[in-house]
Formats: structure tokens, sequence, C-alpha cells
DNA sequence: GTCTATACTGAGATAGAC
DNA sequence: GTCTATCTCAGTATAGAC
């Protein structure tokens, strides 16, 4: 990695966690950096795969740590399903060390969930190992009906990344947090299947 | 209203439910409402003070709605507390009958949460009206912990919020949704508080 | 392969004539 | 109230120096 494109990295991260990434301009960005402004264009193609690589390489430590954690706890409960707690514990866990560990990158993730960038952001970095997750949440649910499972997933997903990015006012620590989403997440979970209210045609 | 002013909101709502926010300039706004570009800013101010008109026509009709009902629903449990499920549900099925009644009032409300466009929109038109349903159900969940249950109306918001506007691609019947998640939330809400794990210093 | 200088297009906003 | 003309600033593209 070129000293320019560190540069530009880290210029871009420090002035995106403070200001959010709209308000961000790659002006300020390459004055910050002391570089030229076509190097951003060479480097990275455009404003948003600068964001990318920036997100690219504070979440691929994270979602190593949480794919090892989830095999950890498979193994452990092997050959039955790992309790729901667990699951969501390996999950959150890795992101709630980074978190405590680098206030700046939480503010990054914050400001992305605040201007709904999360989109292809999501897609990329999230979706693949949060696929997996949910299938082992999937094992842990045998007798839950598939599409009252699909709509936990997505309450699930929604309460998350709000806890995880959305509520940057609370000085919580972040292990606190998490553990008060385990139990909420997990009760609603476990909870028997709702009776599905038929409509006559 | 003048006539100049409506065409305006329609135009945009129309073009903002199929494209966005970001993604609809002011001029393909005017275009579509045969106005002069100036106009807008006549009318509005800005670009986001029209989002918030926009808004604010189609959310106060389901904000009073939802009033009625918790009003409706106090009193039936009077002199007691409502139960978390009938709160939740007052304010969520005057919300599923506008999705329902009208699909390019959700797509636009999706598109502002997608492009994270709510901060200041959620605060001007949901936070007063959530602030009356959070003080309910506190009512009804008198022994839980405060700090925890600050945290439970937390992670009902970011479920409620990504179930609402964020779940496009579902093609449920809204009544469906709000279902499942009041009976997942209700789970969560009524589960016995965490044990709150003290660190020694 | 890297970097610099500069130009292009489109955005939201505004001043002032009518 | 409405319209024309214009301003500033954004992201982007390219030509060419090292």
């Amino acid at each position: 990695m070129t000293d320019t494109k560190l540069r530009i990295l880290d210029a871009a991260e420090r002035l995106i966690a403070e200001q959010g990434y709209a308000a961000t301009s790659l002006r300020q960005i390459i004055a910050e950096a002391g570089v030229n402004l076509a190097s951003v264009h060479y480097h990275f193609g455009s404003k948003e795969e600068l964001l990318d690589e920036l997100v690219a390489r504070k979440v691929n430590p994270v979602n190593e740590k949480r794919l090892a954690f989830l095999e950890r706890v498979i193994a452990a409960a092997a050959p039955g399903a790992p309790p729901v707690e667990q699951v969501l514990e390996a999950f959150l866990t890795p992101m709630a060390e980074a978190a405590s560990g680098s206030p700046q990158f939480v503010k990054v993730m914050g400001r992305i969930q605040a201007e709904g960038l999360r989109e292809s952001i999501a897609a990329k970095h999230f979706k693949p190992v949060s696929a997996r997750f949910i299938a082992e949440l999937r094992r842990a649910l045998p007798e839950l009906p598939e599409e009252e499972f699909q709509w936990r997933v997505q309450f699930l997903i929604g309460a998350t990344v709000h806890t995880m990015c959305g509520c940057t006012a609370a000085g919580h620590a972040f292990e606190e947090r998490i553990f008060y989403l385990i139990h909420f997440l997990s009760a609603g979970f476990y909870a028997p299947a709702g009776k599905k209210v038929e409509v006559p045609a």
C-alpha cells in the first residue's frame, strides 16, 4: 500500500467520523491528506469506493473473529445446535470489542448507518457472514415456521444495526449494551410461534 | 395551499418514491410539475424542507389515529396500565393501514429510511408521539430497571423502523408483519430483567 | 505506475426584474 | 408569486509531466 493511498484513507476516516460521509468533500480529504485531487480517483475510482475500502480494512478482521467465535460455539454444542444466545454472542462480541478499541471506527459505522449508505456496504461486508449466523439460528429453532423465522431475523437485523451503529448518544460500554440486546432478542426468538390468522378469501 | 405548491409536492412525492430523495433533483421535480426552479425555494425554502412538508401531510393523520387508538387502549385498561401488546398495536396499526392504503407513502418512507434522512424527519414527526407511547410502556413494566428499559426501547425502535420502512422486498401485508413484530417485541419486553454484571473496579 | 493541473457537468441556492 | 440569470460547490474525467 503506497503512502499516498494510506494518507487518503486515514484522512477520510478521521473526517467522515467527525462530519459524516456526505458532508465530507473529496477536496477536504485531499487537503487534510496533503495529496492531489486526482489521486483519489486513481487509487480508489470514486468517493464511494474509497468509503468501501475504508470500511473493509476495519470490518474484515471483525468478520474473521466472528466466524472463529461461531465455530467454537458450534463445536461446543455438537452434535446439537448451539443456543440462540451463543450464536448472537458470537456475532456481536467481536464488533463490540472493535468498537471499544477504536471509537473512530464505531463513529464511521454510525455515520454510514445514519446516512443510509449501508445498502451497498452491508451487502458486501456483512451479508456473507450474517448468512452463516442465520443458518445457525435456524438450526437452533427447528420448530418455528419458516415465515415467522424470516420475520424474526428482520427484527433482529433492525434492532442490532440500530443498537450497534445508530445509538451514538448512549455513553455505555458496548459489552453492556450487547448483553441487554442478546437477552431481549433471545426472548423474542424463543417465543412460541404466533397464531397465524387466516383471512377468508 | 396554492396550486404551484401542491403540484410540486405531488411531483416530488411521485419521483422520490420511485428514485429516492438524493437521486431526485429539483430540476427533475420542476419539470414534472411544470413550474419554475425558484418557486421551490420560494414555497419551501430548500429541498430538505420540501421533503419535510411532504412527509408531514402523510404522517400527521397517522399520528392522530395513533394517539386516539392509545387513548382507547388506556381507557379499556384503566385504572391499570395497558399491556405491552396493545400499546404496540396502537402505535403500529394506523401506520400499517396508511401503508396498505397508499403504497407510494410507504415507498417514500422506505427511501427516507434507506437514505438515512430520518434523523431530522424522525425528530420532528415521530418523537413527540412516540414519547407518549414509551411512557405507557413504562407504566406497563414498572419492575424493569430504568437502564434496561431504555435499552429495550432502543431495540424496539430499531426493529420497528427497519420492519416498517426498511424491508421493502417482502411482499407481505402490513397487518401480517406487525402481528409478528408485536409478538416478538412483547416477548422481549416481558422477559425478566437480565442479571446486571458488575465489573470490579 | 504515480501524480499534477485543469476542465466538465450537474447539483442546490440566491438576487433582482417583472 | 413567478421567472431569468447567475453563483458556488460538489464529484468526476482527462491530458500530460515525472
